[in-house]
Formats: C-alpha cells, sequence, structure tokens
DNA sequence: ATCATATTTTGTCCTAGACAATAAGATAGT
DNA sequence: ACTATCTTATTGTCTAGGACAAAATATGAT
C-alpha cells in the first residue's frame, strides 16, 4: 500500500495524471485511509506497471483503459521481441555477467568503435528497452548491461586539444543517459571534444556548466519517457537562456515527431550524426581529413 | 518565465508547496498567462533559490518570507564558510582542474583510504556543501570535484569473493550520491563486498536488485534535500517488502532527527560505520582479524 | 496518396480547504 | 541549570472537480 506520490515515482507519471485516470476511466481504484488519501494496493501497481508499458510501446491510454487486466498483460506478452537480432537477445538475457565485458570489448575491436555502435550498441539497447517493457528482462540485469557498457565507452571519450567543444547532459526527470553516452562518442569519433555530464541537471545549472566548459555546443537527450511538451519548453527555454553563437543539439524519441525549434539541430537518429557535424562544424574535414 | 513545473524539477521544491507558499506568505508572486497559469520571472526565481538554499542551511520558511528579498540576500552572505578548513576552501576554489586529480590521489596515499574520507573526504564535502549553498562556488565546478573525487573513489571498490555482500543506492528524487560512495567504500575497508549502483532507483527496483546481487544487506542515502518524512515512508515499506534476513542500513542528514526504525540501523555520521559494522557483522574480525 | 481541417484524447494547471507530521515554545520535575 | 513532557504553531502534502491547450486521430478535399 503506496501513497500516490510513491507511486508517482515509482512508475514515473504524474500525480495529477494518475487522479484524472482514475475520474475519467474508473482506474485505478485506490482504497483510501482515514484522511481519505489515496492508498494503492499491490496488484494495481503492477497493473498500472503495465499499462505504462504498453504506452511506451505506442498504445494509447483509452483504448488500454478499455481493457481488462488480464487482457493488458496478454497484450504485453503477445508484442514479440525483434528476432532479427537472436544473437543479441542471447547476449541480453543469458551470458554471464563476468564474460559481457569481455564479449562487448571483442565486438568493439572486430567493429572499430563507429560501427560497434551503429551496428551493435544501437540494437543492443533496441533488444534491453523491448526486453524491459515486455518484461523479459530483469531491471537488475538491464542495471549491469548499461554499467558494463558505459564503462566501455567512458573510456573512447579522451580529450582533444582541438575541435569544437561540446558538453553533453540530460535534464531533471530524464532516467535514460545511454543514448546520450552513444551520440557522445560518436561526436568525438566525428573530431568533437566531448564532455559528459550524465546527470539530470536543471536547466539554470546547464547554462553554468556551458559557460565553465567554455563549450561551443550543448547536446541534450530526450527519451521516450519524457513528454513531448516538456522537452519542447525546455529546449526553447534553454535556447533564450544561451548566447546564439552556442549551438544546441538536440536528440532522442521524445523529439521523433518533427520538431522544428530555431536555432537547435534535432537529431532523432544516430546515423545522422556524421552529416549533421558536416553541417554544424563544417571546418573539422580540414582538421581531420579522413573523416 | 517558467511554469510551476519546471521552477520545481529547478529548485527541488513540490509544486504544491509553491502553491501554498503564495497562499501563505504572498510570495512568489507569479505573473500570469491567458489561462491564468503562473510564470515565475527571473528575478523571484533567483530569490527563491536564495531561500531554499537558507532553509538547507536551517532556517525557517516563516521567518524567511517575513524579511525582504535583499535582507535574505544579506543573510546568505553573512553565513560565514567553516574556517577550520582554510586549506580545503583553496582546494575546492582555486586550484586547477587539470592539477585537482593528483592533489586528490596524492592526499588518499599520505593518508591511506580510511583516513583520506574520514579526515579529507568528509571535510572537503562539507565545504562543498557550505561553498554552494553561500554562493561561493559554482555549481560546474561542484560537478568537477564531485566527478573526480568520485573516480579515484570508485577505484577503490574492487570486488571481494568473501565478506558480506551489501548493495548501496539511491531512491528516487536523490540528487546527491556522493555520501553513499564514501560509506560504499568504508563499508569496503571494513571487509564487506560493496556493489555500487549510482542511480536514483525507485523502490520496487531496489528490491529486484537486492536479489539479483544475492546481497546480504542494502545500503540506503538520504541527503537533507529528502524530507524526513518521504526517506521514511520509503524505508517503512522498502523493510517490508525485503526477506526479513536481509539487513537495512540507512545514513544521511535526512535522518538526523533520532530515528527508529524496526529492523533498520541509521547512521548518520561516517565515523560510526566501523562500530556499526562490528554489530551487524560480527564474523567479519575472523575473517580479516586487522580491522 | 497527400495535405489541410475538424474532432477527440490527453496531460497539466487551477482554486481553496483540510489535516497529520514536525518543530518550537512552555511548563514541570530532577 | 538542565532534561523530560505537554501544548501550540508551522509546514508540506493531499483532496475535489473544473478548465483548456497541445498532441493524436479522424475526416474531407485536392
Amino acid at each position: 500500500m503506496i501513497t500516490i506520490q510513491q507511486l508517482s515515482q515509482e512508475l514515473g507519471i504524474g500525480v495529477d495524471t494518475l487522479r484524472v485516470w482514475e475520474r475519467r476511466f474508473g482506474f485505478p481504484t485506490p482504497e483510501r485511509n482515514t484522511r481519505g488519501h489515496r492508498l494503492y494496493p499491490p496488484a494495481q501497481i503492477d497493473d498500472l506497471r503495465i499499462i505504462k508499458k504498453l504506452q511506451n510501446l505506442g498504445h494509447r491510454p483509452k483504448q488500454l483503459f478499455a481493457l481488462t487486466a488480464a487482457e493488458r498483460r496478454a497484450l504485453l506478452n503477445q508484442q514479440h521481441v525483434d528476432d532479427r537480432h537472436h544473437d543479441l537477445q542471447q547476449l541480453v538475457t543469458t551470458v554471464a555477467a563476468a564474460q559481457l565485458d569481455k564479449e562487448l570489448r571483442t565486438q568493439l575491436q572486430q567493429r572499430g568503435i563507429e560501427a560497434f555502435i551503429l551496428e551493435f550498441a544501437v540494437p543492443l539497447l533496441e533488444v534491453m528497452d523491448r526486453g524491459w517493457l515486455t518484461g523479459k528482462l530483469s531491471i537488475a540485469r538491464e542495471h549491469l548491461l548499461s554499467d558494463c557498457l558505459a564503462t566501455i565507452l567512458k573510456e573512447q571519450l579522451v580529450p582533444r586539444a582541438y575541435g569544437p567543444r561540446i558538453v553533453f547532459t540530460t535534464l531533471s526527470g530524464e532516467r535514460h543517459k545511454l543514448g546520450l553516452l552513444l551520440s557522445a562518442v560518436l561526436f568525438h569519433q566525428q573530431g568533437c571534444d566531448c564532455h559528459l555530464v550524465m546527470e539530470e541537471l536543471p536547466v539554470a545549472e546547464v547554462l553554468s556548466i556551458v559557460d565553465f566548459f567554455a563549450a561551443d555546443a550543448v547536446a541534450l537527450s530526450f527519451s521516450i519517457q519524457i513528454a513531448p511538451r516538456q522537452a519542447k519548453r525546455d529546449l526553447a527555454w534553454l535556447r533564450k537562456g544561451l548566447p546564439s553563437h552556442i549551438k544546441m543539439i538536440a536528440g532522442g524519441f521524445a523529439l521523433r515527431n518533427g520538431m522544428h525549434l530555431p536555432g537547435i539541430s534535432v537529431c532523432t537518429d544516430l546515423g545522422q550524426i556524421s552529416s549533421l557535424c558536416a553541417r554544424e562544424f563544417p571546418d573539422l574535414n580540414l582538421q581531420k581529413p579522413t573523416g
């Protein structure tokens, strides 16, 4: 039995949203304490967790609440994991923790950094996301994998004395920081001097940090869990707060639906990074002709 | 001009709290858009930031709102930084980024891990906290220092094949993860097998992770920014959800006012860790007689 | 099929009142 | 003078039901 605030943190759903769902759809139906405050029983929490996952998979609340709890559960099980990457699934679900690091490093050496990210890490993340959503991957294992991958990728970010300096970070509320890391390494590979601040920063702190690093650009990542509205608001605010000579780069699934913000380069596909780099930092080629 | 939600994230103050302050104290007095929604101007945001800092320094809202903005600013400037640690202040504010790592490592080698933490890192954190609160330390520099210290400390956490296994983590909303890291290293030094998950986890995920690691105990850190109420609720909930044979250890300033939760060891001072270890894991001495 | 327009859906914000948990102040007892 | 218990004040979180713009979907026209 948890309070509405705890539930909100647990699921990453706003308190207001939880209440309005109850009003509109008649679910959840929490019990009440003597004060009349909501107390959510475990069964409903589990159900809401499924709803949230299905929502992230593209289903809309109206449809989901029209189903019974059992139907929703069935719908989630029915979501198939992409089976093109059968080898990746094995890696994700079965390879032992101790071998994981070695396996990842082997892949990195075989493919080279760029291909490792685009052809291996990106699909890996997709399989992981999907595995987590469909309940086939434990949270703990996901953390283990993320950690392992993050350690290896961070090693690639050796400082550069030349090239445009870019600060990579995420804003408050953003739990997924791996996409940011992947993009940072790709920009680094293109010859940029990338600085990673893997924390959830309030927008005001971003200004301070960009200034401190004397960065030429700031890159931000917005995962699907962030409401597009919020991403838009924060990006617009940040653009107004930053000097105009500092470029802004934004990416992530929250921006997938064409978003045109003046003075901000939006990039929803990691494959576009090299062309984005060429566009935004044209003098890069001079310094590093073998792009 | 930012919305109430953005302001809430920016300051770490609840949306409801911001509204109730306005109702009770007549401040802040945000403008409104055409919908009647609050829009906070920059000057008031700065003032609220000062209020939040003073609140963290122990002042109460009632008193603070009775003052003018200028008086609050004066009060904050008047808060003196502890001058016993003058050398630390220099380190914090003036030592160059490149030398920082070297300086910290020198200190570590001279003092040994335990003394480095208790006699150097802890005061350092205090000076940093205070420096940030009183505006004498930029956010960016604070990040740089934290990062540098974290990197060095993490290296100390080499896995152990023996000793009680403890998972260290923080719950959703906890921004300060450095205290957790310090305690993890101290426990490690006492002979425990410490695993660090430096993320803000929902309570349900903590259960999953403790299970995954097959841990004997879980340690949680609650900084001053967390409301004691919330810490209490989460700890109680977690205790109920965890098997009784798994120990719980909680620490941090949010628990400073004697909190007695059944089945949870509370430790608000890092100096107590060795005795806490002796109490909770009595067979440690047998494996590592030179404590 | 592609684009512009109408409709539904959805999340966030509003007001004003309530109350328990916490902290502070007051009183009594060693 | 100092600690323990009681009383009062302060503070944060929760409630209800209404409102509306932004996003998503359906409809119609080219």
